[in-house]
This record gives structure tokens, C-alpha cells and sequence, in this order.
DNA sequence: GTCAATTCACATGAAAGAGACCACGGTCTAGTG
DNA sequence: CTAGACCGTGGTCTCTTTCATGTGAATTGACGA
């Protein structure tokens, strides 16, 4: 493209026409005046918190439900509310959000209590103190203000998985022994099962009660996307159905509100670029296929040179075979790619651990199955659809320099 | 033909090492008055 | 005299390796009918 073509490129982009009114009104992060179809788990978490308005300690909760059923949303529309009365009747309390799922930095017991600590304005470095004086800084800090605490652990399963439920345990324990300030832990967690897994002490504290998000049905979600499409596209643009469709789709995988509005609001920018005026039912199947895709791409590109050598020794192998790969071949070509690339090789064990990790990514299907007298080892095969597997082998033969 | 033992090719766990980070405190050095 | 540079120490975290143990069914081989 010349100069000048992309001045008129960015021109016409300009003045071309959009479906949108108010993109950001769709987008993940918007949130909306009034939450649809949870009044009733906004009524129980309001139940629970508002002790704290009476300077008496909230019981701690445990509140459980797929993703995208609003959980999030929920606890912190509600917990904002009651902040916003707190501060009006000037009394103390502070509410501390916290998302611990993993790579966002909050996945070990240090981090977790370093955060919070962060949070009530401790300089708190990321490594390097004994686990101890981290604690100890933190609780300095909360007896500083006698108050409540109203501590909010989003994805908390993920923070288990990772570090066992030592800072749990120590942080419901300090509720009895500190006098001045009190703690109340909301727990969210995508996992109904994960409460099994807690230490029975933990677990009897923590679910003082418990709250469950169920999924949204398909009627449910097409009042939310009517609400949001409202604001965000401008009048007519939707064809007749779109919301039906969109809503069809995500409750087929247990209603999932996150997911509708991120197809719609896809589709919608699916139009735009075809320049069409009107947002069809057609461009939800285009968008469903690039949400897919687009995430596959992410999580691939992202991963370290080890775990792309690993992948691109499945995506040789593949397409010559109808039957599944197993862990030994895969790991003789990977071998060989290693001396290829100058790569030091890693075990077969380290291997296994990286494989398994892609099948929980949901990039490969890696069954473990026995094949009797000839071993046991996992069947493995792609699970990307024929579209994306070009493209995502590109980008690893140019991340790799194969 | 039946049944227990064997065997394969890894899976899965646990523990420990290497190396990168980082804060903290002490020591050294150069610049300043 | 003091600020800043520079170590050494002691801690965490992540990625790996090493060692050990587990697994499930095809195969094998002994045994009895």
C-alpha cells in the first residue's frame, strides 16, 4: 500500500459507516446499572455483607457457579453498593478485590498475602522476604485502622490448585485472634467441586454460606442481550433472530453470558469489516468460528520455545496419520527438533508434563490409554479445527525458525 | 480353556537442584563543603 | 560527611531433573479338565 493509500485507507475508515452506537457498552469489562435475572443472589450476598454496616463481622461466604453466570458482576455491583452507603454513614470498612487467577500474578500463599497487603499500602517488594514477614507486615497494616474487611477472592480454585489452602487457613484463623479489625472472606470459584478438596477446618469456616450462581437459560440470556444491544448498537441494525441465535449458542454450553455478548458483539464487528449495514445471522457463525480461533492463536503464540517445540513435533506428525500419536514418538521428534534447533533437550518426563498441560488448554486430546502387553502411554491428536491449523503451524515455524 | 504372573512404556509423584529475581544491610568510593 | 555504587546474604519462584512408584491390559506359561 502507498502513502497516500493509506491516507485514504484510514480516511475511509473514518467516515465509513459502523453498527455500532456505543462499542464499549458490549465489552467485557462494561458494567451494566442493573443486573437481569439476579435478584435473588444480589439479595443473599446483601443478606450476608450488610452485618458490616453495624460494625459486626459478615459471615464468610463461598459462592459458586459456571463462568459467565454473573458471578463476578454480581459481588462487585453489590459490594459497591454497600460501600457507597458505608462511606455515606462514614462507616469503616474496605472491600478488597481480588482476582487470583493464575499469571496475573496472584498464584502463590506469598503473592496472595503480598497483594494484600499492597492493597492496604504496604510496599510489599514481589520477591524476596520470608513468607513470615510478609504476614506480619500485613497484619500490622490491618490493625493499623480498626475496620472491616471485606476480602473478595475471585477465582479462588486457581489459587488452591497452585498453593493448597495454607493462606486460606491462616487468613479465616486470624478473624478469631484479631480483636481490632475483622476479615470476611468472599470466596468465587468456577469449580463446585473444589470445596471437597479444602482442608475440612478451611472449608467449614469459609462456607458459612454459601450462595449458587445457576447457569442462565436461553430466554434469560436474550433479555441481557437485548438490554446491551440496546445501548451498544444503533436502532435496526440487528437482524430479525441474531439475538435468538446468539443466545442459542451460549446456552448450549451452560449458558455462558460472557460468551453471548462477546459473540455479538464479534459479529457486530464481523459486519462492520464486510461493510454491512446490517449485522446477519450469518456473520454469528463467522464470529463464533474467529472467537475460536483467535484464542487458540493467543494461547499458542504466548507459549515458551519448550512448549511450541513440543507442538510443532505433534503438528509434524499429524496430518500423515489417521491413527492418535503416543508420548514416545512424539518425544523422538521433538529430540530431533532440539539438535535442529539448537535447543537443550528436556526429559521425557518434563515432556509428559507439557503435554498434559496442552490437554488441559484444550489444544490436544491427550487420552492415557494401555495398550497391554505393548505399554501404556497417551493417545494424542490435534484438537484444533482444519482452519486454524495452517495458520497456527506458521506461527510456530516462524517462531521457531524450522 | 482358565487364571495368575509378567511385562511393557509410559504415567504420575515427590523431592531436590539450578538459576533468576529481589530486598536489605554493610562496605567502599567519589564528590562536596 | 554523605550519596550512590557495589557486594554478600537470605529469601522466593519457576523450570527441570532425578529417583521412585504406579498402572492396566495383552501376553505368557503353568495347570487342570
Amino acid at each position: 500500500m502507498t502513502e497516500t493509500g493509506l491516507e485514504t485507507f484510514f480516511e475511509a475508515f473514518l467516515k465509513k459507516d459502523s453498527v455500532f452506537f456505543d462499542k464499549k457498552v458490549i465489552q467485557s469489562n462494561y458494567t451494566p446499572e442493573t443486573i437481569l435475572h439476579r435478584e435473588e443472589q444480589t439479595k443473599q450476598i446483601a443478606n450476608i455483607l450488610a452485618p458490616a454496616l453495624k460494625h459486626e463481622k459478615p459471615s464468610n461466604a463461598f459462592i459458586y457457579g459456571k463462568t459467565g453466570t454473573g458471578k463476578t458482576l454480581t459481588v462487585r455491583h453489590t459490594t459497591k453498593k454497600l460501600m457507597d452507603v458505608a462511606e455515606k454513614e462514614e462507616v469503616p470498612l474496605k472491600i478488597i478485590y481480588l482476582n487470583c487467577k493464575l499469571k496475573r500474578g496472584v498464584d502463590t500463599e506469598y503473592r496472595l498475602i503480598a497483594q494484600l497487603a499492597r492493597e492496604l499500602g504496604k510496599s510489599i517488594p514481589p520477591t524476596g522476604l520470608p513468607t513470615e514477614e510478609v504476614y506480619r507486615s500485613f497484619f500490622k497494616a490491618l490493625n493499623k485502622q480498626k475496620q472491616n474487611y471485606i476480602i473478595v477472592l475471585d477465582e479462588i480454585d486457581q489459587l488452591i490448585n497452585k498453593t493448597g489452602d495454607n493462606a486460606l487457613y491462616n487468613l479465616t484463623r486470624t478473624t478469631t485472634e484479631d480483636t481490632e479489625s475483622q476479615i470476611t472472606i468472599i470466596g468465587i470459584s468456577n469449580d463446585v467441586t473444589f470445596i471437597d478438596c479444602l482442608d475440612p477446618r478451611v472449608r467449614s469456616s469459609l462456607s458459612e454460606e454459601e450462595i449458587v450462581f445457576p447457569p442462565y437459560n436461553a430466554l434469560q440470556i436474550q433479555s441481557m442481550l437485548r438490554q446491551r444491544a440496546e445501548m451498544a448498537f444503533k436502532k435496526g441494525v440487528l437482524e430479525q433472530g441474531v439475538i435468538e441465535k446468539c443466545a442459542a449458542y451460549a446456552a448450549r454450553d451452560h449458558g455462558d453470558a460472557r460468551r453471548a455478548l462477546e459473540l455479538l458483539r464479534v459479529a457486530g464487528e464481523v459486519a462492520d469489516r464486510k461493510n454491512s449495514k446490517k449485522v446477519m445471522i450469518s456473520h454469528i457463525d463467522e464470529a463464533e468460528e474467529k472467537i475460536d480461533r483467535d484464542r487458540i492463536t493467543d494461547v499458542v503464540a504466548t507459549q515458551p520455545k519448550q512448549y511450541q517445540l513440543v507442538l510443532y513435533s505433534i503438528f509434524s506428525l499429524q496430518p500423515n496419520r489417521n491413527t492418535p500419536l503416543f508420548t514416545g514418538e512424539v518425544y523422538e521428534v521433538y529430540k530431533s527438533l532440539c539438535h535442529k534447533t539448537d535447543t537443550s533437550v528436556l526429559t521425557q518426563r518434563r515432556v509428559s508434563d507439557i503435554l498434559s498441560e496442552f490437554d488441559m488448554l484444550g489444544i490436544i486430546n491427550a487420552k492415557t490409554i494401555s495398550n497391554g502387553r505393548y505399554g501404556r502411554t497417551r493417545n494424542i491428536s490435534l484438537d484444533i479445527p482444519e482452519t486454524t491449523f495452517l495458520k497456527i503451524k506458521n506461527i510456530l515455524e516462524e517462531n521457531l525458525k524450522v
